[in-house]
DNA sequence: GTGTTTGCAAACATTTTGCAGTCAC
DNA sequence: GTGACTGCAAAATGTTTGCAAACAC
């Protein structure tokens, strides 16, 4: 069980009822895009605004607390912030799922073909998950 | 060199200058966002619309003749179609390199550990290019 | 009490659409 | 000649900003 009042203090982020609701919707679902997200909150503060939405998303990815990842033919999603992993995402259902790949050799690969210094990394890849490819 | 005639047919597109300019530059450029294509087109043909390009790219991208990449933190690059491959991004200039990097043991990776049916990757990796990390 | 956040409305940015005239074939 | 493409203007969509009232601390 997570304590988001002390998550958001220690990010220097005030602690707001929406605020709250944005990071358990968050660590409830995994991933989330705007839309998901103002859809949730809208059910638990009838008049919070989209504004209010992007403000947020955009001080905790400030902060280094939330994440975007993009993702081909798809709107981006948001997560919370964790170990660096890659994503795997089903075409069919829309469904999102982390991935702890061992992504090491391929950088150190590209270091020594291309002699850049890799700072970050993104790796989605897109499929059928299990459900779907039945 | 390409004969950018040809190969727009091939894709079952009409051959007009506007499209032979959008593939003679993506053709030099590597890859290239909306704007950067837009303000080269301009330059040939003064009073092209930004709806054209759009128009165009996505005409382009729905044959599979070019691709959209996402990139973090960035706007989206379009680049002609060919055999899959991963990105490099340097964060300082903003180029960006194809590389070819043996992904199929992360996908086989991948599949094992969540039984996904994997038809699609997208790697980019951000970093400093060589020049930049002087 | 001070400074930040919220929600609203307006502004701004990006992308798509409808349509008349033009072009590809 | 027919259907597709272009460029324009307008519309639709997505995101940011300014501001007064409310809230966090």
């Amino acid at each position: 069980m997570m304590n988001y009042t002390t998550l958001l203090k220690e990010y220097n982020l005030k602690v707001t009822p929406q605020r709250v609701a944005i990071v358990e919707e968050l660590y409830a679902n995994g991933h989330m895009n705007i839309d998901d997200l103002y859809k949730k909150l809208l059910a638990k503060f009838p008049s919070i605004s989209l504004a209010t939405i992007y403000k947020n998303v955009n001080a905790m990815i400030e902060k280094v607390f939330l994440n975007e990842v993009k993702i081909p033919n798809s709107k981006s999603v948001y997560e919370l912030v964790k170990d660096e992993h890659s994503h795997l995402v089903c075409s069919s259902c829309g469904k999102i799922e982390d991935l702890d790949l061992n992504v090491s050799s391929l950088i150190e690969e590209a270091t020594t073909l291309k002699n850049y210094t890799i700072k970050q990394s993104s790796v989605v890849f897109t499929g059928l998950c299990p459900n779907c490819s039945k």
